[in-house]
DNA sequence: CAGTATAGTGCATAAAAACGCAAATATCAA
DNA sequence: TTGATATTTGCGTTTTTATGCACTATACTG
Protein backbone atom coordinates (compact mmCIF):
# COMPACT_ATOMS: atom_id res chain seq x y z
CA UNK A 1 0.00 0.00 0.00
CA UNK A 2 1.37 3.31 -0.63
CA UNK A 3 2.00 5.72 1.67
CA UNK A 4 -0.50 8.92 0.14
CA UNK A 5 -3.47 6.14 0.08
CA UNK A 6 -2.43 4.99 3.52
CA UNK A 7 -2.96 8.39 4.63
CA UNK A 8 -6.03 8.90 2.76
CA UNK A 9 -7.75 5.66 4.29
CA UNK A 10 -6.56 7.37 7.45
CA UNK A 11 -8.53 10.33 6.90
CA UNK A 12 -11.31 8.43 6.00
CA UNK A 13 -11.79 6.18 9.45
CA UNK A 14 -10.88 9.48 11.49
CA UNK A 15 -14.52 11.19 9.44
CA UNK A 16 -16.13 8.39 10.06
CA UNK A 17 -15.44 7.08 13.33
CA UNK A 18 -14.45 10.90 15.17
CA UNK A 19 -11.40 9.29 16.16
CA UNK A 20 -8.09 6.80 15.28
CA UNK A 21 -5.98 4.78 17.93
CA UNK A 22 -2.38 4.12 16.35
CA UNK A 23 -2.79 0.22 17.42
CA UNK A 24 -5.70 -0.19 15.89
CA UNK A 25 -4.36 1.66 13.03
CA UNK A 26 -1.32 -0.49 12.15
CA UNK A 27 -3.71 -3.53 12.62
CA UNK A 28 -6.39 -2.81 9.95
CA UNK A 29 -3.59 -1.44 7.50
CA UNK A 30 -1.28 -4.21 7.80
CA UNK A 31 1.66 -2.01 8.85
CA UNK A 32 3.68 -1.08 11.93
CA UNK A 33 2.71 1.42 14.68
CA UNK A 34 5.64 3.34 13.65
CA UNK A 35 4.53 4.28 10.53
CA UNK A 36 1.10 4.79 11.66
CA UNK A 37 2.61 7.62 14.11
CA UNK A 38 4.69 8.89 11.13
CA UNK A 39 1.80 8.69 9.06
CA UNK A 40 -0.19 10.30 11.81
CA UNK A 41 2.94 12.92 12.72
CA UNK A 42 3.01 14.25 9.15
CA UNK A 43 -0.78 14.50 8.64
CA UNK A 44 -0.77 16.62 11.84
CA UNK A 45 2.11 18.78 10.40
CA UNK A 46 -0.03 20.08 7.53
CA UNK A 47 -3.08 20.64 9.93
CA UNK A 48 -5.03 17.74 8.71
CA UNK A 49 -5.72 16.48 12.36
CA UNK A 50 -5.30 16.26 15.84
CA UNK A 51 -2.33 14.40 16.94
CA UNK A 52 -2.77 12.76 20.78
CA UNK A 53 -1.57 10.18 22.64
CA UNK A 54 -2.90 7.08 21.86
CA UNK A 55 -4.12 8.38 18.02
CA UNK A 56 -5.49 11.06 16.97
CA UNK A 57 -8.80 13.19 16.84
CA UNK A 58 -10.17 15.64 14.13
CA UNK A 59 -8.31 18.69 13.72
CA UNK A 60 -11.99 20.57 15.36
CA UNK A 61 -12.54 18.74 18.14
CA UNK A 62 -16.39 17.90 17.78
CA UNK A 63 -17.96 18.34 21.21
CA UNK A 64 -16.19 22.07 22.25
CA UNK A 65 -16.43 23.31 18.24
CA UNK A 66 -20.05 23.76 18.59
CA UNK A 67 -19.93 25.23 21.60
CA UNK A 68 -17.32 27.59 20.97
CA UNK A 69 -18.77 28.73 17.63
CA UNK A 70 -22.18 28.94 19.48
CA UNK A 71 -20.41 31.76 21.47
CA UNK A 72 -18.49 33.76 19.15
CA UNK A 73 -19.00 36.55 17.42
CA UNK A 74 -22.23 37.02 19.35
CA UNK A 75 -22.94 40.78 18.61
CA UNK A 76 -22.31 40.33 14.69
CA UNK A 77 -24.92 37.31 14.68
CA UNK A 78 -27.43 39.41 16.92
CA UNK A 79 -27.36 41.87 14.01
CA UNK A 80 -27.50 39.24 11.31
CA UNK A 81 -30.37 37.60 13.18
CA UNK A 82 -32.21 40.73 13.38
CA UNK A 83 -31.99 41.80 9.87
CA UNK A 84 -32.98 38.33 8.79
CA UNK A 85 -36.82 38.72 11.10
CA UNK A 86 -36.78 41.87 9.70
CA UNK A 87 -37.56 39.72 6.17
CA UNK A 88 -39.50 37.09 7.62
CA UNK A 89 -43.62 37.73 7.74
CA UNK A 90 -46.12 35.97 9.78
CA UNK A 91 -47.58 32.21 8.56
CA UNK A 92 -45.10 31.62 6.14
CA UNK A 93 -43.50 28.10 5.40
CA UNK A 94 -40.04 28.72 6.97
CA UNK A 95 -37.16 26.45 6.14
CA UNK A 96 -34.32 26.57 8.99
CA UNK A 97 -30.59 25.41 8.03
CA UNK A 98 -28.56 23.95 10.67
CA UNK A 99 -25.49 26.45 11.63
CA UNK A 100 -25.15 28.75 14.56
CA UNK A 101 -25.96 31.47 12.76
CA UNK A 102 -29.28 30.32 11.96
CA UNK A 103 -29.85 29.44 15.19
CA UNK A 104 -29.39 32.59 16.45
CA UNK A 105 -31.87 33.55 14.50
CA UNK A 106 -34.36 30.96 15.80
CA UNK A 107 -33.44 32.27 19.22
CA UNK A 108 -34.44 35.66 18.28
CA UNK A 109 -37.24 34.90 16.83
CA UNK A 110 -40.24 36.76 18.88
CA UNK A 111 -42.42 34.47 20.95
CA UNK A 112 -45.73 35.14 19.95
CA UNK A 113 -44.13 34.83 16.10
CA UNK A 114 -46.66 32.60 13.63
CA UNK A 115 -45.09 30.44 11.13
CA UNK A 116 -44.47 26.34 9.71
CA UNK A 117 -40.86 25.92 10.65
CA UNK A 118 -38.98 22.90 8.66
CA UNK A 119 -35.30 22.44 9.77
CA UNK A 120 -32.68 19.62 10.10
CA UNK A 121 -30.83 21.29 12.88
CA UNK A 122 -31.89 19.97 16.23
CA UNK A 123 -30.85 23.04 18.55
CA UNK A 124 -33.36 24.46 16.52
CA UNK A 125 -35.81 21.87 17.23
CA UNK A 126 -35.21 22.38 21.14
CA UNK A 127 -35.15 26.22 20.92
CA UNK A 128 -38.86 26.39 19.07
CA UNK A 129 -39.94 23.56 21.21
CA UNK A 130 -40.71 26.70 23.13
CA UNK A 131 -42.08 28.80 20.86
CA UNK A 132 -46.16 28.37 21.15
CA UNK A 133 -47.05 29.56 17.59
CA UNK A 134 -44.59 28.06 15.73
CA UNK A 135 -45.33 24.49 13.85
CA UNK A 136 -41.93 22.91 13.56
CA UNK A 137 -41.75 20.18 11.08
CA UNK A 138 -38.31 18.04 12.13
CA UNK A 139 -36.56 16.71 9.13
CA UNK A 140 -35.58 13.16 9.39
CA UNK A 141 -32.08 11.27 8.84
CA UNK A 142 -28.72 10.00 10.16
CA UNK A 143 -27.68 12.47 12.38
CA UNK A 144 -24.16 14.72 11.74
CA UNK A 145 -23.72 14.78 15.54
CA UNK A 146 -20.40 17.78 14.50
CA UNK A 147 -23.43 20.11 12.49
CA UNK A 148 -26.01 18.55 15.50
CA UNK A 149 -28.47 18.17 11.81
CA UNK A 150 -30.00 15.46 9.82
CA UNK A 151 -28.49 14.61 6.59
CA UNK A 152 -28.35 12.25 4.33
CA UNK A 153 -31.07 10.47 1.79
CA UNK A 154 -34.09 10.04 3.91
CA UNK A 155 -33.18 14.20 5.27
CA UNK A 156 -32.82 14.97 1.07
CA UNK A 157 -36.15 13.57 0.41
CA UNK A 158 -38.16 14.79 3.17
CA UNK A 159 -37.06 18.74 2.18
CA UNK A 160 -37.43 18.03 -1.39
CA UNK A 161 -41.08 17.59 -0.61
CA UNK A 162 -41.03 21.08 0.88
CA UNK A 163 -41.76 24.07 -1.21
CA UNK A 164 -40.89 26.92 1.57
CA UNK A 165 -41.75 30.66 1.65
CA UNK A 166 -38.38 31.62 2.82
CA UNK A 167 -35.41 29.42 3.22
CA UNK A 168 -32.96 30.46 5.44
CA UNK A 169 -29.28 29.45 5.04
CA UNK A 170 -26.03 28.85 6.52
CA UNK A 171 -22.86 28.30 4.07
CA UNK A 172 -18.91 27.91 4.99
CA UNK A 173 -17.82 30.10 2.23
CA UNK A 174 -19.94 32.42 -0.59
CA UNK A 175 -17.96 33.99 -3.59
CA UNK A 176 -19.13 35.70 -6.71
CA UNK A 177 -17.74 33.34 -9.27
CA UNK A 178 -17.90 29.88 -7.03
CA UNK A 179 -20.78 30.11 -5.70
CA UNK A 180 -22.12 28.73 -2.29
CA UNK A 181 -20.03 26.33 -0.36
CA UNK A 182 -19.96 24.05 2.55
CA UNK A 183 -17.37 21.78 4.01
CA UNK A 184 -18.63 18.43 3.82
CA UNK A 185 -19.91 16.22 1.15
CA UNK A 186 -23.75 15.65 2.89
CA UNK A 187 -23.97 19.04 4.15
CA UNK A 188 -24.21 20.26 0.33
CA UNK A 189 -26.71 17.83 -0.96
CA UNK A 190 -29.18 18.91 2.08
CA UNK A 191 -28.53 22.65 1.32
CA UNK A 192 -29.22 22.03 -2.33
CA UNK A 193 -32.70 20.01 -1.47
CA UNK A 194 -33.48 22.92 1.06
CA UNK A 195 -33.05 25.59 -1.73
CA UNK A 196 -34.84 23.60 -3.80
CA UNK A 197 -38.20 25.27 -4.41
CA UNK A 198 -38.15 27.67 -2.09
CA UNK A 199 -39.62 31.10 -3.02
CA UNK A 200 -37.13 33.14 -1.43
CA UNK A 201 -33.48 31.92 -0.52
CA UNK A 202 -31.87 34.15 2.13
CA UNK A 203 -28.06 33.03 3.05
CA UNK A 204 -26.85 34.73 6.66
CA UNK A 205 -23.39 34.61 6.57
CA UNK A 206 -20.76 36.49 8.69
CA UNK A 207 -18.79 38.89 7.03
CA UNK A 208 -15.64 37.00 7.47
CA UNK A 209 -17.53 34.27 5.08
CA UNK A 210 -17.40 36.78 1.99
CA UNK A 211 -15.24 36.01 -1.36
CA UNK A 212 -14.15 32.86 0.71
CA UNK A 213 -14.40 29.49 -0.48
CA UNK A 214 -14.86 25.87 0.98
CA UNK A 215 -14.43 22.26 -1.33
CA UNK A 216 -17.89 21.79 -1.80
CA UNK A 217 -20.40 23.80 -3.93
CA UNK A 218 -24.30 23.64 -3.81
CA UNK A 219 -25.53 26.20 -5.96
CA UNK A 220 -24.72 29.66 -8.17
CA UNK A 221 -25.09 32.95 -6.59
CA UNK A 222 -28.18 33.26 -8.41
CA UNK A 223 -29.90 30.80 -6.52
CA UNK A 224 -29.80 33.59 -3.48
CA UNK A 225 -32.64 36.08 -3.24
CA UNK A 226 -31.22 37.75 -0.31
CA UNK A 227 -27.97 38.44 1.25
CA UNK A 228 -27.53 38.94 5.42
CA UNK A 229 -24.82 39.98 6.61
CA UNK A 230 -22.84 42.01 9.13
CA UNK A 231 -21.38 45.84 9.48
CA UNK A 232 -17.69 44.23 9.23
CA UNK A 233 -18.48 44.12 5.19
CA UNK A 234 -17.54 46.78 3.17
CA UNK A 235 -18.95 48.17 0.08
CA UNK A 236 -16.68 46.91 -2.22
CA UNK A 237 -17.20 43.39 -0.66
CA UNK A 238 -20.91 43.82 -1.57
CA UNK A 239 -21.04 45.53 -5.00
CA UNK A 240 -20.70 42.26 -6.87
CA UNK A 241 -23.78 40.26 -4.93
CA UNK A 242 -25.92 43.58 -5.23
CA UNK A 243 -24.63 43.45 -9.08
CA UNK A 244 -25.90 39.66 -9.31
CA UNK A 245 -29.33 41.04 -7.71
CA UNK A 246 -29.44 39.87 -5.01
CA UNK A 247 -30.77 41.76 -2.55
CA UNK A 248 -28.25 42.57 0.45
CA UNK A 249 -28.23 43.68 3.74
CA UNK A 250 -25.63 44.30 6.44
CA UNK A 251 -26.72 45.17 9.81
CA UNK B 1 -10.91 6.01 25.04
CA UNK B 2 -8.16 8.24 24.41
CA UNK B 3 -7.64 11.13 26.79
CA UNK B 4 -8.51 14.25 24.74
CA UNK B 5 -11.37 12.19 23.75
CA UNK B 6 -12.66 11.83 27.83
CA UNK B 7 -11.93 15.11 27.96
CA UNK B 8 -13.85 16.49 25.23
CA UNK B 9 -16.67 14.33 26.49
CA UNK B 10 -16.82 16.05 29.85
CA UNK B 11 -17.40 18.87 28.41
CA UNK B 12 -20.16 18.04 26.51
CA UNK B 13 -21.77 16.69 29.29
CA UNK B 14 -21.07 20.01 31.34
CA UNK B 15 -22.43 21.84 28.74
CA UNK B 16 -25.32 19.97 28.44
CA UNK B 17 -26.07 18.91 32.25
CA UNK B 18 -24.75 22.27 33.84
CA UNK B 19 -22.60 20.74 36.04
CA UNK B 20 -20.58 17.41 36.54
CA UNK B 21 -19.59 15.14 39.18
CA UNK B 22 -16.64 13.25 39.83
CA UNK B 23 -17.87 9.94 40.85
CA UNK B 24 -20.43 9.93 38.17
CA UNK B 25 -18.11 10.65 35.54
CA UNK B 26 -15.50 7.93 36.54
CA UNK B 27 -18.60 5.65 36.11
CA UNK B 28 -20.16 6.94 32.54
CA UNK B 29 -16.60 6.75 31.53
CA UNK B 30 -15.86 3.88 32.40
CA UNK B 31 -12.38 5.02 34.38
CA UNK B 32 -10.86 5.40 37.78
CA UNK B 33 -12.16 8.54 39.92
CA UNK B 34 -8.16 9.59 40.06
CA UNK B 35 -7.89 9.94 36.45
CA UNK B 36 -11.32 11.71 35.96
CA UNK B 37 -10.38 14.19 38.99
CA UNK B 38 -6.61 14.31 36.74
CA UNK B 39 -8.70 15.71 33.61
CA UNK B 40 -10.84 18.08 35.66
CA UNK B 41 -7.53 19.74 37.37
CA UNK B 42 -6.11 19.80 33.77
CA UNK B 43 -9.10 21.49 32.18
CA UNK B 44 -9.36 23.52 35.33
CA UNK B 45 -5.50 24.55 34.33
CA UNK B 46 -6.31 25.83 31.04
CA UNK B 47 -9.55 27.68 32.20
CA UNK B 48 -11.97 25.32 30.08
CA UNK B 49 -13.89 24.84 33.49
CA UNK B 50 -14.34 25.63 36.95
CA UNK B 51 -13.01 23.09 39.22
CA UNK B 52 -15.03 22.73 42.50
CA UNK B 53 -15.25 20.13 45.48
CA UNK B 54 -17.26 16.94 44.05
CA UNK B 55 -17.04 17.46 40.35
CA UNK B 56 -16.91 20.76 38.33
CA UNK B 57 -19.64 23.91 36.74
CA UNK B 58 -19.15 25.47 33.29
CA UNK B 59 -16.75 28.72 33.26
CA UNK B 60 -19.54 30.75 32.59
CA UNK B 61 -23.32 30.53 33.97
CA UNK B 62 -24.88 28.30 31.81
CA UNK B 63 -28.20 28.77 30.89
CA UNK B 64 -29.70 25.07 30.99
CA UNK B 65 -32.90 24.96 32.94
CA UNK B 66 -33.50 23.96 36.25
CA UNK B 67 -36.65 22.16 35.82
CA UNK B 68 -34.52 19.50 33.11
CA UNK B 69 -31.97 19.25 35.37
CA UNK B 70 -34.09 18.36 38.22
CA UNK B 71 -35.80 15.52 36.42
CA UNK B 72 -32.67 14.04 36.44
CA UNK B 73 -31.84 14.08 39.67
CA UNK B 74 -34.13 11.45 40.51
CA UNK B 75 -32.44 8.28 41.91
CA UNK B 76 -35.48 5.40 40.54
CA UNK B 77 -34.49 6.77 37.42
CA UNK B 78 -31.19 6.64 37.58
CA UNK B 79 -32.18 3.05 38.21
CA UNK B 80 -34.40 1.87 35.61
CA UNK B 81 -31.96 3.45 33.22
CA UNK B 82 -28.98 1.20 34.68
CA UNK B 83 -31.09 -1.93 34.41
CA UNK B 84 -32.48 -0.97 31.17
CA UNK B 85 -28.28 -0.71 30.04
CA UNK B 86 -27.85 -3.97 31.72
CA UNK B 87 -30.21 -5.46 28.60
CA UNK B 88 -28.61 -4.12 26.12
CA UNK B 89 -25.58 -5.69 23.78
CA UNK B 90 -23.27 -3.99 21.41
CA UNK B 91 -24.03 -3.23 17.84
CA UNK B 92 -27.53 -3.83 18.35
CA UNK B 93 -30.36 -1.51 16.90
CA UNK B 94 -32.20 0.36 19.35
CA UNK B 95 -35.22 2.27 19.19
CA UNK B 96 -35.38 5.14 22.10
CA UNK B 97 -38.66 7.00 23.03
CA UNK B 98 -39.42 9.97 23.80
CA UNK B 99 -39.75 10.91 27.45
CA UNK B 100 -37.79 11.96 30.26
CA UNK B 101 -36.72 7.93 32.00
CA UNK B 102 -35.52 7.35 28.38
CA UNK B 103 -33.62 10.28 27.93
CA UNK B 104 -32.22 9.29 31.05
CA UNK B 105 -31.14 5.93 29.37
CA UNK B 106 -29.38 7.91 26.77
CA UNK B 107 -27.32 10.23 29.20
CA UNK B 108 -26.47 7.21 31.29
CA UNK B 109 -24.76 4.91 27.77
CA UNK B 110 -21.36 4.89 28.67
CA UNK B 111 -19.35 6.76 25.79
CA UNK B 112 -17.90 4.12 24.09
CA UNK B 113 -21.08 2.46 23.50
CA UNK B 114 -21.38 0.74 20.11
CA UNK B 115 -25.32 0.68 18.46
CA UNK B 116 -27.21 2.30 16.02
CA UNK B 117 -29.96 4.07 17.60
CA UNK B 118 -33.22 5.71 16.25
CA UNK B 119 -35.31 8.32 18.02
CA UNK B 120 -37.85 10.71 17.52
CA UNK B 121 -37.01 12.82 20.69
CA UNK B 122 -34.90 15.72 20.18
CA UNK B 123 -32.70 15.46 23.59
CA UNK B 124 -32.29 12.48 23.11
CA UNK B 125 -30.67 13.20 19.81
CA UNK B 126 -29.00 16.36 21.90
CA UNK B 127 -27.47 14.07 24.02
CA UNK B 128 -26.05 11.01 21.83
CA UNK B 129 -24.56 13.64 19.48
CA UNK B 130 -21.92 13.21 22.18
CA UNK B 131 -21.44 9.52 21.60
CA UNK B 132 -18.70 8.88 19.17
CA UNK B 133 -19.46 5.16 18.77
CA UNK B 134 -23.52 5.53 18.40
CA UNK B 135 -24.78 5.78 14.66
CA UNK B 136 -28.06 8.15 15.28
CA UNK B 137 -31.08 7.94 13.21
CA UNK B 138 -33.49 10.89 13.35
CA UNK B 139 -36.99 10.70 12.89
CA UNK B 140 -38.64 13.08 10.88
CA UNK B 141 -42.04 14.88 11.41
CA UNK B 142 -43.97 17.20 13.39
CA UNK B 143 -42.69 18.53 16.01
CA UNK B 144 -45.10 18.05 19.40
CA UNK B 145 -43.46 20.68 21.85
CA UNK B 146 -44.65 19.31 25.46
CA UNK B 147 -42.64 15.76 24.93
CA UNK B 148 -40.16 17.61 22.62
CA UNK B 149 -40.29 14.55 19.83
CA UNK B 150 -41.26 14.12 16.07
CA UNK B 151 -44.83 12.26 15.98
CA UNK B 152 -47.25 12.36 13.00
CA UNK B 153 -47.53 10.49 9.86
CA UNK B 154 -44.15 10.82 8.32
CA UNK B 155 -42.63 10.03 12.23
CA UNK B 156 -45.19 6.75 11.77
CA UNK B 157 -44.21 5.82 7.96
CA UNK B 158 -40.17 6.12 8.85
CA UNK B 159 -40.71 4.21 12.11
CA UNK B 160 -43.00 1.31 10.37
CA UNK B 161 -39.65 1.20 8.36
CA UNK B 162 -37.43 0.00 11.12
CA UNK B 163 -37.37 -3.35 12.78
CA UNK B 164 -34.96 -2.73 15.44
CA UNK B 165 -33.45 -5.01 17.94
CA UNK B 166 -34.35 -3.59 21.15
CA UNK B 167 -37.14 -0.93 21.68
CA UNK B 168 -37.11 1.06 25.04
CA UNK B 169 -40.41 2.31 25.42
CA UNK B 170 -41.95 5.33 27.95
CA UNK B 171 -45.31 5.19 28.77
CA UNK B 172 -48.12 6.96 31.13
CA UNK B 173 -49.66 4.00 31.74
CA UNK B 174 -49.60 -0.06 32.46
CA UNK B 175 -52.04 -2.11 33.04
CA UNK B 176 -52.52 -6.25 33.21
CA UNK B 177 -55.82 -5.76 32.35
CA UNK B 178 -56.08 -2.43 29.80
CA UNK B 179 -52.44 -2.77 28.41
CA UNK B 180 -50.58 0.16 27.51
CA UNK B 181 -51.69 3.36 27.66
CA UNK B 182 -50.43 7.22 26.96
CA UNK B 183 -52.01 10.26 27.63
CA UNK B 184 -51.76 11.67 23.93
CA UNK B 185 -53.97 10.20 20.65
CA UNK B 186 -50.37 11.24 18.27
CA UNK B 187 -48.39 9.23 21.01
CA UNK B 188 -50.34 6.01 20.73
CA UNK B 189 -49.73 5.97 16.99
CA UNK B 190 -46.59 7.07 17.50
CA UNK B 191 -45.29 3.91 19.69
CA UNK B 192 -47.33 1.43 17.77
CA UNK B 193 -44.90 1.94 15.07
CA UNK B 194 -42.39 1.49 17.42
CA UNK B 195 -43.35 -1.54 18.51
CA UNK B 196 -44.21 -3.14 15.23
CA UNK B 197 -40.90 -5.67 14.41
CA UNK B 198 -39.01 -4.94 17.46
CA UNK B 199 -37.47 -8.01 18.39
CA UNK B 200 -37.49 -6.93 22.21
CA UNK B 201 -39.92 -4.29 23.71
CA UNK B 202 -38.99 -3.07 26.82
CA UNK B 203 -41.05 -0.76 28.50
CA UNK B 204 -39.35 1.93 31.26
CA UNK B 205 -42.17 2.67 33.88
CA UNK B 206 -42.11 4.22 37.56
CA UNK B 207 -43.30 2.27 39.65
CA UNK B 208 -46.40 4.84 40.40
CA UNK B 209 -47.36 4.02 36.66
CA UNK B 210 -48.22 0.32 37.33
CA UNK B 211 -51.78 -0.12 37.55
CA UNK B 212 -52.70 3.24 35.74
CA UNK B 213 -54.52 3.22 33.10
CA UNK B 214 -54.54 6.94 30.61
CA UNK B 215 -56.67 7.43 27.75
CA UNK B 216 -55.56 6.10 24.90
CA UNK B 217 -54.22 2.38 25.07
CA UNK B 218 -51.80 1.49 22.19
CA UNK B 219 -50.61 -2.11 22.44
CA UNK B 220 -51.36 -5.16 24.46
CA UNK B 221 -49.50 -6.16 27.63
CA UNK B 222 -48.31 -9.48 25.59
CA UNK B 223 -46.79 -6.68 23.23
CA UNK B 224 -43.96 -6.59 25.59
CA UNK B 225 -41.24 -8.70 26.24
CA UNK B 226 -39.58 -7.10 28.77
CA UNK B 227 -40.85 -4.21 32.03
CA UNK B 228 -38.19 -1.99 33.84
CA UNK B 229 -39.20 -0.60 36.75
CA UNK B 230 -38.29 0.63 40.11
CA UNK B 231 -37.98 -0.96 43.75
CA UNK B 232 -41.55 0.91 44.72
CA UNK B 233 -43.10 -1.86 43.60
CA UNK B 234 -44.20 -4.58 45.49
CA UNK B 235 -43.79 -8.37 44.32
CA UNK B 236 -47.65 -8.39 44.44
CA UNK B 237 -48.22 -5.75 42.01
CA UNK B 238 -45.12 -7.49 39.43
CA UNK B 239 -46.89 -10.77 39.60
CA UNK B 240 -49.45 -10.29 37.13
CA UNK B 241 -46.89 -8.69 34.55
CA UNK B 242 -44.54 -12.22 35.48
CA UNK B 243 -47.38 -14.59 34.92
CA UNK B 244 -48.14 -12.70 31.26
CA UNK B 245 -44.35 -13.93 30.17
CA UNK B 246 -42.78 -10.64 30.83
CA UNK B 247 -39.20 -10.50 32.16
CA UNK B 248 -39.85 -8.03 34.88
CA UNK B 249 -36.67 -6.07 36.37
CA UNK B 250 -36.84 -3.83 39.20
CA UNK B 251 -33.73 -2.09 40.59
C1' DC C 1 -16.22 17.86 66.36
C1' DA C 2 -16.52 13.42 64.51
C1' DG C 3 -17.43 10.85 60.31
C1' DT C 4 -17.45 10.56 55.53
C1' DA C 5 -16.45 11.97 51.03
C1' DT C 6 -13.22 14.03 48.11
C1' DA C 7 -8.29 15.51 46.98
C1' DG C 8 -3.51 15.31 46.62
C1' DT C 9 0.97 12.54 46.52
C1' DG C 10 4.29 9.13 45.48
C1' DC C 11 5.05 5.08 43.16
C1' DA C 12 4.55 0.98 40.03
C1' DT C 13 3.25 -0.49 35.66
C1' DA C 14 1.99 -0.58 31.08
C1' DA C 15 1.33 1.65 26.95
C1' DA C 16 2.93 4.80 23.56
C1' DA C 17 6.31 7.87 21.43
C1' DA C 18 10.87 9.14 20.03
C1' DC C 19 15.32 7.89 18.37
C1' DG C 20 18.91 5.70 15.86
C1' DC C 21 20.04 2.40 12.60
C1' DA C 22 19.61 -1.05 9.08
C1' DA C 23 16.94 -3.25 5.55
C1' DA C 24 13.72 -2.82 1.89
C1' DT C 25 11.77 -0.28 -1.74
C1' DA C 26 11.24 3.26 -5.02
C1' DT C 27 13.23 6.85 -8.23
C1' DC C 28 16.10 8.27 -11.58
C1' DA C 29 19.95 8.60 -14.78
C1' DA C 30 23.20 6.60 -17.68
C1' DT D 1 19.19 -3.17 -17.48
C1' DT D 2 22.22 -1.47 -13.88
C1' DG D 3 23.78 1.13 -10.23
C1' DA D 4 23.58 5.44 -7.42
C1' DT D 5 20.55 7.91 -4.48
C1' DA D 6 16.66 9.04 -1.78
C1' DT D 7 12.69 7.56 0.55
C1' DT D 8 10.16 4.52 3.26
C1' DT D 9 9.72 1.00 6.55
C1' DG D 10 10.72 -2.15 10.50
C1' DC D 11 13.14 -3.24 14.76
C1' DG D 12 15.46 -2.63 19.32
C1' DT D 13 16.23 0.63 22.88
C1' DT D 14 15.31 4.57 25.61
C1' DT D 15 12.22 8.12 27.16
C1' DT D 16 7.87 9.95 28.00
C1' DT D 17 3.04 9.67 29.13
C1' DA D 18 -1.06 7.84 31.10
C1' DT D 19 -3.29 5.36 34.50
C1' DG D 20 -4.41 2.90 38.69
C1' DC D 21 -3.42 1.89 43.55
C1' DA D 22 -2.27 2.78 48.38
C1' DC D 23 -1.92 6.18 51.57
C1' DT D 24 -2.32 10.69 53.70
C1' DA D 25 -4.41 15.13 53.88
C1' DT D 26 -8.13 18.16 53.37
C1' DA D 27 -12.84 19.62 52.76
C1' DC D 28 -17.73 19.08 53.54
C1' DT D 29 -21.88 17.51 56.59
C1' DG D 30 -24.70 16.86 60.39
Amino acid sequence: MLKEERQQNILAILRREGKVVASELSDVLKTSEDTVRRDLNEMAATGLLQRVHGGALPQAPTAISYQSRDLESNAAKAAIAAACIGLLRQNQVIVIDSGTTALRLARELPMDFRATVVTNSVPVLDTLSSHPGVEVIGIGGRLFKEARCMVGAQAVNELRAVHADVCILGLNGIHPDVGLCVLEHESMLVKRAMIHGARQVVAVAASDKLGTVAPFVFGQLTSLTHLVTDAGASEQELMPYRTAGIIVLSG
